[in-house]
DNA sequence: GACCACATACCGACTAGTCGGTATGTTACC
DNA sequence: GGTAACATACCGACTAGTCGGTATGTGGTC
């Protein structure tokens, strides 16, 4: 018969710690070059355990990117930017937010959805699903702040609210790729904060609040 | 004079083919998951010859991805938009070249800088120098065009023609990531309308040129 | 212009190791 | 004793990279 070794089952969550090992190595070195049995070693279980809470690698990365929509909603939603009353305060302190996150490895402060969905967007439908599911449900919670600013300061644009929040995070993907190219984040925050003057110049912040906003030359609203 | 160019005992480099093939491989599926089989089948050479003109596959991704920085630099220099006289049309005859190429296939518009740096920053040291080469080589092709409409409109602003010019290629890296999201075009078009509406507000387009460019808060007159 | 030394540009079988995935056991707790 | 939660051993396919070989060209020497 056999030792006791390290059976202990209950060590809880070997599906949590294989999710939370997905968030690190997947950031750090893509996904196809992210093996089966590097994410076991970094969570601590075994293969045995990979394909009994997964059916195959490809679901684990659906399953990791469903569970960072969640966690980054709710991170998201507690943070302290939402305690602005004025819509566009909420938006500029977002943006605010988001810069103060660009700290540390790039590693850390990267999104899973937009590294993943680049590897993957052509070869793995579902993964590119989850991807856009997780970077467009972000998207939508900034437009409800943005269509409530765009209303309450009597906008009339060319531009519409969901195009400007996808815009957003354009800019943050794109950030995240500047800095990885650059090796650090100080080119993403340069970034962002193009992004929030931008803001700035179409609500016309600085000249007198609850104005007219334009597009090009400042018609109808959508896009 | 003597006309020794190449060899080409083989009709046109088998190197030529390889890179080529990288171009169309590693944009649709990412550069991990690219094998050196699958490359030379494109290419229609065997692996003998990929090992004969590359020592390695990271050699190959480092030569495809100078190539690309020269491609692009000649593709760009020799684009209409150049012979606006004035920098500031030719900075937004730039971004509707960059829109008017986003069409068709994600793969086919999408930059192989920016697909290979996300996968590769941290783990492939040259990869990471190449990508960030030709990204920032093609952003400072653009800062000069940047400082040059600055210097024409008398701006004085608080952000730098580099940092614009990054900007640029951010907003562009994040609207292919977009695109490969959503699985069309149609996203990254409007991010660039944005960024485009943000140059005009940044040097008040519309508003009778030759005019100063403000940062946070519009300062000083001239001209 | 015959000969030779050397170079370039492949070819494709082969290898050692890694990959995602499976089959079967073991354990803890209801 | 059934079942969830693992562990262990293993498989065949595939991986990047190697190596001995060949076909063709080029330059120098006589």
């Amino acid at each position: 018969m056999r030792e006791k070794s390290q059976p202990q089952r209950a060590r809880r969550g070997g599906r949590e710690k294989l999710l939370d090992a997905s968030f690190v190595l997947i950031r750090e070195k893509g996904y196809s070059a992210t093996s089966v049995d590097e994410l076991c070693a970094q969570a601590g279980v075994t293969k045995g355990a990979f394909f009994h809470h997964f059916q195959s690698k490809d679901a684990l990365a659906v399953a990791a990117l469903d569970r960072w929509s969640e966690l980054s909603r709710v991170f998201f939603e507690s943070a302290p930017y939402h305690e602005h009353g004025d819509p566009l305060d909420r938006i500029l302190a977002y943006l605010d937010f988001r810069k103060a996150l660009l700290k540390g490895e790039v590693a850390q402060f990267s999104c899973l959805a937009g590294t993943m969905v680049q590897e993957a967007y052509e070869t793995h439908a579902g993964i590119r699903e989850a991807a856009d599911a997780s970077i467009s449900g972000h998207a939508a919670m900034l437009e409800a702040d943005i269509a409530a600013a765009m209303k309450l300061n009597g906008v009339r644009a060319s531009w519409s609210a969901p195009s400007l929040a996808l815009h957003f995070q354009a800019v943050l993907q794109g950030a995240f790729i500047l800095a990885k190219a650059k090796g650090g984040p100080e080119v993403a925050v340069a970034s962002v904060d193009h992004l929030r003057r931008y803001i700035e110049l179409l609500f016309k912040v600085g000249t007198g609040r609850k104005r007219r906003v334009t597009g090009l030359q400042g018609l109808r609203a959508d896009t």
